[in-house]
DNA sequence: AAGCGTTATTCGAACATAAATACAACGCTA
DNA sequence: TAGCGTTGTATTTATGTTCGAATAACGCTT
């Protein structure tokens, strides 16, 4: 038995939280949306649409695409993206670590 | 733009949330099972589901119930499942408190 | 013994959500 | 100018969730 839990961000719908957060980093790892989606063994589309529901909740761009070109075109991450990546990362590695403690305190001898 | 979390417990699949929480605390207070599921304008069947699938991850009873009497039965929590409650109240009442403090720390000036 | 309101259980239908598919547009390259 | 890999978008398909109906059993009440 373990403790699960899941937090994002959101407005009026899900805004932003670990699906957007991991499909980010991997954009700004390889420079493709349409790479990091194949990475993920995740569509193209469903990509497209998690970064732009994201973007649209957030009201700030965080990816910035060129289409056509050498190699297709690609896309990398605004730098409030870059931000927002890192203050997540801080933010749930600090939260982990709390309710891990928490679950101990109160469940841990009862389940 | 708000904090939302969802925390849970699960063994091989989701045993114990909010859901059950909020169900088995109308039970609680109604006496009922279907009560309750009508308080919540919640099915029956889904109700009852509910705790079943809670009972059997947990490994035990959440409510004795019983059918045909007065007022045609009714249903009462275990001592385990109250116990369970205060637990997970407790717990929620902590962690809500800190994760919103997180928030502040890391996103107030963000989004 | 008939009636009542509850628990207990299953099942298919309706609905909502997620995902895959298909195709147009873009601009460099060769 | 044909081809490539990408972004952008709409349409279709698949998956999962929830509801509601149907049925049975139970034991008190009248």
């Amino acid at each position: 038995m373990k403790l699960v839990y899941k937090i994002w961000v959101e407005g009026k719908t899900k805004a932003f939280g670990e699906g957007p957060y991991e499909l980010l980093r991997k954009v700004e790892q390889l420079g493709s949306l349409n790479k990091a989606a194949q990475d993920m063994n995740m569509s193209y589309s469903k990509a497209w649409s998690i970064i732009k529901r994201a973007e649209k909740e957030l009201g700030f761009k965080l990816v910035e695409s060129n289409t056509g070109g050498a190699g297709g075109g690609g896309s990398c991450l605004t730098s409030q993206a870059k931000t927002l990546l890192n203050k997540y990362d801080e933010f749930c590695s600090e939260a982990g670590e709390i309710l891990t403690k928490l679950y101990n305190k109160y469940f841990s001898e009862l389940l």
